[in-house]
RNA sequence: CGGGAGAUGGCAGAGUGGUUGAAUGCACUGGUCUUGAAAACCAGCGAGGGUCACACCUCCGGGAGUUCGAAUCUCCCUCUCCCGGCCA
């Protein structure tokens, strides 16, 4: 959540920054606007609340002295009255405040480029040799030559669309995958955890999903609570409402689990293959670190992704994402986009962001300075979505009659099968 | 899912209407003492808002209510623990 208080202070600076994320500067002065004329109301209606907690603590008092305490006790009925009045006003302003500002994305960093669409996004690196095949490669469905390997319909006859069933030794793949990023991060210092797959509101408001983004979520009828989009809802919720000490910031932390997205808006996308599935693993990185920190945790998430890609002989390049193209709580992306042959074109498969304070100041995560409460940075990343990183190696690996090779470090996690 | 108990500061644990944001112990931080450490002693030590700084306001699981005044009384909700049922 925007920090309103700098708002006021700083509008011209904050204002501008976030033209970059297309953010209506009419919506932001009214925001600030609302934020003052609440501060006056809140003067207003502490001022009588001292009045009435002075005055009352007069009753033990005249009642001991065996004065008449009928003058006070009108006086404080009507002072109350009063009270309630304002109490009512400053709570429906509040709301109408905290309501508005969580709609407000984040605050882009000066290094974001300007942009409105993924075409302005600037590419910082590319790394390894696109594989050169000496025949067409195929996409990844075209792969599966003897139907045994993904099977799209019965995924379907389960769920519903956008759901599939890996068999064989492309699910043993799949599990290779988890158990070899993950062994990966753990050199790298992040430690594993093993967190629910379902989490509450409080949980998807504080990392932003909620309110703006209910509708790209599975929602379980009845209760409070959702599949999780992503690792990174539990794991960066974990410090929820709580002050950490200073001495074990930077917390790394790594995570599978499966993500669940309606892909609401989607429609008539990726709609072939398994490239945009409703349900996919996913190894998460997320980090909790102080502020001044987080630029180089940032880099090192990045390297991380990046150094595991190329361990898995993955051509593929980094990508600055630009003001239009950042996600809502995300001061700065970096992409991480894999080569697929099949496609002939890069596609997404990594994600790492720095969110700043953004989810830090909903989340009440704050680490303890000295003698003050600060808020913490937060930051996230896929470390690779396993969906995707499948349909890379099937596609960058495959071989003239269809089949396709395993890469090298993933051997000894596939217990010789194949 | 049925029956019972409970929810207070980092932890433990007092507090049942009145100057209580909260005793006490532990933990923690600073100091004295010591060659150093421990012990002992002294001091500090919840969170959010507000202010240049004070003042002041809010918070004792969450919400609503009674009252001049609520951690304490009433109602609703949630969660935790124990007993039973069911079940990975």
């Amino acid at each position: 959540m925007l920090d309103l208080k700098e708002l006021q202070n700083s509008f011209e600076q904050i204002s501008k920054k976030l033209q970059k994320k297309g953010v209506d500067e009419k919506i932001l002065q009214e925001l600030k606007e609302i934020f003052i004329a609440l501060k006056q109301k809140r003067a207003s209606l502490e001022e009588l609340k001292a009045i009435q907690n002075q005055k009352s603590k007069l009753f033990p008092i005249y009642i001991k002295e065996k004065k008449d305490i009928s003058k006070l006790k009108d006086e404080l009925e009507e002072n109350k009255k009063k009270i309630a009045l304002i109490q009512e006003n400053v709570n429906e302003i509040e709301q109408k405040l905290h309501n508005k500002a969580l709609n407000i994305p984040n605050i882009p960093d000066d290094s974001v480029p300007d942009g409105v669409s993924e075409d302005d996004n600037v590419i910082l690196k590319e790394v390894l040799k696109k594989p050169e095949f000496d025949f067409i490669p195929k996409e990844h469905w075209d792969l599966d030559i003897n139907q045994n390997l993904i099977d799209f319909q019965r995924g379907v006859k389960l769920a519903k669309s956008r759901f599939s069933v890996l068999k064989n030794s492309l699910a043993t793949l799949e599990r290779a995958l988890y158990n070899y990023m993950i062994d990966f991060n753990t050199k790298r210092g992040f430690s594993e955890v093993s967190v629910p797959f379902i989490a509450n509101k409080e949980s998807l408001f504080a990392t932003g999903q909620l309110p703006k983004f209910e509708d790209d979520l599975f929602k379980i009828e009845d209760e409070d609570l959702y599949l999780i989009p992503t690792a990174e809802v539990p794991l960066t919720n974990l410090f929820r409402d709580e002050i950490l000490k200073e001495d074990e910031l930077p917390i790394k932390l790594t995570s599978y689990t499966a993500c669940f997205r309606k892909e609401a808006g989607s429609a008539g996308r990726d709609t072939r293959g398994m490239i945009r599935q409703h349900q996919f693993g996913k190894v998460e990185l997320v980090a909790i670190s102080k502020p001044d920190q987080s630029e180089a945790v940032f880099d090192e998430m990045v390297s991380c992704a990046s150094d595991l890609l190329t361990s898995l002989g993955l051509a593929h390049r980094l990508v600055l994402l630009c003001g239009g193209d950042l996600g809502f709580g995300a001061a700065k992306t970096i992409d991480l986009e894999v080569w697929l042959p099949g496609q002939n074109r890069y596609r997404e498969i990594s994600s790492i962001s720095n969110t700043k304070d953004f989810q830090a100041r909903r989340a009440k995560i704050r680490y303890k300075d000295g003698k003050k409460n600060r808020l913490t940075h937060t930051l996230n990343g896929s470390s690779l979505a396993v969906g995707r990183c499948l349909i890379a190696i099937m596609e960058n690996y495959q071989k003239e009659d269809g089949t396709f090779e395993i890469p090298q470090v993933l051997q000894k996690y596939i217990n010789g099968t194949r």
